[in-house]
DNA sequence: CTAAAAGTTAAAGCCGGCTTTAAGTCAACC
DNA sequence: GGTTGACTTAAAGCCGGCTTTAACTTTTAG
């Protein structure tokens, strides 16, 4: 398979294949005449790639996912870290995507007087609360 | 105050009050031998100005949200508007957070064979249940 | 056989949100 | 009144994740 295709597959750009190349998250291809030749698997690892970027990480945080891939399961010491703070990460983006999902759609259709008000009904974060006082 | 106080107390560098003058997000302040003065509101204004920034919101669109605001609270139709598109973003975030934190809790105590096995069994993106066809 | 399509490289460009740098001015304290 | 620290500006730099550009080679279709 070219990088054309591989790239089609995936949705990409091929300047985004060779990228990944040079960042290191894809081994350097086969060549024919100097162009790229993939394999079949090729596509499911830019596709894990895609899915893991479109879950926020970024692109070093997928080398290390990637690493950790063993018989496509993801282990070792140093990807359990990565999932641990991860996880904390995603707990704290719903916490304030709900606090703002909550503020917005009171501002929609609140009569309050003043943002301090409806953030104080709300109750949210410290740090616009320090600026009601 | 001077720039350096309202940054302290907004928690910023000075550098980044300048940078929001230039952008418009705040108005050009009253000199005092060349150099800025702030009264007391703008503390207000930059600590809102923090908050939308930590709530994901880009400095035009709060731009948006802070031209809007009509003794303090935000209306108008751009305002509306971007509003609703923000709820259907933070609506996709929750959502997509959800899903990682799932799979990587499932991940840290799985014993599946391959990725495509925990994300067949957890029922995840599109995009990912492509790879397993 | 030829022309177009797709591939190659290194280097530069773009975006947002600042920070840093350089060279200079102002203010605050002793 | 001199030193030091805070301020001023414009311009450049940085980060990540690519894309674009330019100049060139290889493959493919007719």
């Amino acid at each position: 398979m070219k990088i054309g295709e591989l790239a089609a597959r995936a949705g990409l750009n091929a300047s985004a294949i060779r990228y990944y190349e040079k960042s290191g998250l894809l081994d350097a291809a086969h060549r024919v005449g100097g162009q790229r030749r993939y394999p079949e698997e090729t596509v499911y690892r830019v596709l894990l790639i895609c899915f893991a970027s479109d879950m926020g990480f970024t692109l070093s945080e997928i080398k290390i996912f990637l690493d950790g891939l063993r018989g496509n399961a993801p282990v070792g010491p140093r990807w359990r870290k990565l999932a641990h703070r991860k996880i904390e990460e995603v707990q704290r983006t719903i916490k304030r995507s709900r606090q703002l999902k909550t503020l917005l759609e009171h501002l929609l259709k609140c009569q309050c007087a003043s943002l301090q008000v409806c953030v104080e009904r709300l109750s949210l974060s410290r740090r616009l609360k320090l600026i009601s006082d």
